[in-house]
RNA sequence: GGAGACGUCGCAUAGUCCGGCCGAGUGCACCACCCUGCUAAGGUGGAGUCCCCAAUAGGGGACCGAGGGUUCAAAUCCCUCCGUCUCCA
């Protein structure tokens, strides 16, 4: 959600990044009528509630022989203010409905346009090419008997999928790279509950524009969750942290699953778009001032992992109209896939100011001893999808894959996978 | 799955039976000042969160797990839900 002080001062800065994200830029106006009424409808309300109380001392404090007629007068009193209530409450939801349609305010340095309209910030590395016939990851997987899609869709249908004997290994040793990298840059593992409520999806903004991207449970009434992104946020929820001592950061690992509801037909072979996958996620806690070095820190540390795995890739500065409603930001790091010739996402970091912070009441205690909101970020350490990149990349003549050095040491120290049979 | 107890301002608790004098007492922790002086203590005062109006001072409203209800009036009575704990299976 976005500061409302800020929408009532400056409309038009929050106009201009609407505009940015392509998102209708009428919805400012609308959001500013229900909160004008929605003030008024306060004050009315508490106008005649602390009539209401007044009489209510005199009650108290009447003689006996008086008290019927003060009754009598407090009735009238009553439902009013039980009217006034009504208005108030309806016109809070509707303020909240409204205010809720608007985007966090874009990054000035955000490219304006959708998703084609990204910048590239850097690239690292060739568009590798092989003088031989390259295996794409489903063959790889396959030979070196590192997953078995057949036998996902048999037993849970289709975009799932089996990681066996090597393949599962691989994955557990990218994201024990992983872990070895946020803890060296001071963040605090966590497991997460991967099934979460209502309230907390809903505020950490899943609920929205992504809300048929998520499984949901309808008879416990609790939801999965697609990246443990919802139960980071949802830590502090309604919390005063202690920001004095620094940044509070943590990694969440967890199962993820999404419904890829939009995406029939896309991404259909392999396991790069699938319904169940695991990832290692950073989260941050800052200061607002600190959020964008915080954000430089995340993209480092993604930059430092794909260099460990030894893959190409370009980073890229997402366009407004691709950034999800509570990001301001949001740098995607994005692989050379040899098969596709293309780049494809493998990290995403995004940073969401006070957006998110706002609506989940987590704030932090200013220099003057005020409450503030935190802002909050987030960004990807690792996920399986990385392992399509990994056996791509480093696929051999014979059909084997080197393993990049930095992952040998948690693969007992072998170099090379060799195909089965 | 069954039975019961509980959920109060950072922590620990009082208040709930008998609705108004309770936005709420006490202890600890915290902050400021004073006293005294040396690793301790004593005294005084201040501290909650969210919101509205004025926006300097200040005034007002909401919040006693959450949401409803009864009532002129609810921490206190009633209902539903959530959570914690104990016992039984």
């Amino acid at each position: 959600m976005i500061d409302p002080q800020l929408l009532r001062e400056q409309p038009d800065l929050v106009k201009a990044s609407q505009e940015r994200r392509g998102d209708p830029v009428s919805y400012v106006d609308e959001a500013l009528e229900a909160e004008s009424a929605r003030r008024s409808a306060i004050t009315e309300f508490e106008r005649l509630r602390a009539e209401q109380n007044a009489h209510g001392k005199l009650v108290g404090a009447a003689a006996k022989e008086d008290r019927g007629a003060l009754i009598e007068q407090g009735k009238a009193l009553a439902g009013g203010v039980k009217q006034a209530q009504t208005r108030v409450t309806e016109a809070e939801a509707a303020f909240d409905a409204s205010v809720s349609r608007l985007g966090n305010i874009v990054h000035p340095d955000v490219p304006a346009g959708d998703e084609a309209n990204f910048i590239t910030l850097s690239t690292h590395g060739e568009e590798r090419s092989f003088d031989f016939e390259p295996k794409d990851h489903v063959e790889l997987g396959e030979s070196l008997r590192a997953f078995d899609i057949a036998r996902g869709a048999k037993v849970a249908g289709s975009r799932f999928y089996y990681l066996t004997g090597i393949g599962m290994r691989l994955e557990l040793a990218l994201m024990l790279l992983g872990l070895e990298q946020v803890l060296a840059d001071g963040f605090t593992p966590l497991t997460t509950p991967t099934l979460v409520r209502p309230e907390i999806m809903r505020g950490t903004g899943f609920l929205g524009e992504h809300a048929d991207e998520v499984y949901r449970l309808p008879a416990d009434d609790l939801y999965l969750t697609g990246t443990s992104e919802v139960a980071l946020a949802g830590f502090h929820a309604d919390e005063i942290v202690d920001l004095e001592q620094g940044a509070l950061r943590y990694a969440g690992w967890s199962t993820c699953y999404r419904r890829e509801a939009g995406s029939a037909g896309r991404d259909t072979r392999g396991i790069l778009r699938v319904h169940q996958f695991n990832k290692l996620e950073m989260f941050s806690y800052v200061k607002p001032e600190d959020a964008e070095a915080e954000h430089e820190r995340m993209r480092a540390l993604q930059e430092r992992m794909l260099q460990a795995c030894e893959l190409d890739y370009r980073v890229i500065d997402v366009a407004a109209g691709d950034l999800g409603s509570s990001a301001a930001r949001k740098f995607d790091i994005e692989a050379w896939i040899p098969s596709q010739q293309q780049y494809r996402e493998l990290t995403s970091t995004s940073n969401c100011t006070t957006f998110q912070a706002r609506r989940l009441g987590t704030r932090y205690r200013t220099e003057t001893g005020r409450t503030a909101p935190v802002a909050t970020l987030n960004g990807t350490a690792a996920t399986t999808r990385w392992l399509v990149a990994i056996l791509e990349t480093h696929q051999q003549p014979d059909g084997s894959v080197r393993v990049p050095e930095a992952l040998r040491p948690h693969l007992g120290g072998i170099s090379t996978i060799e195909p089965v049979a």
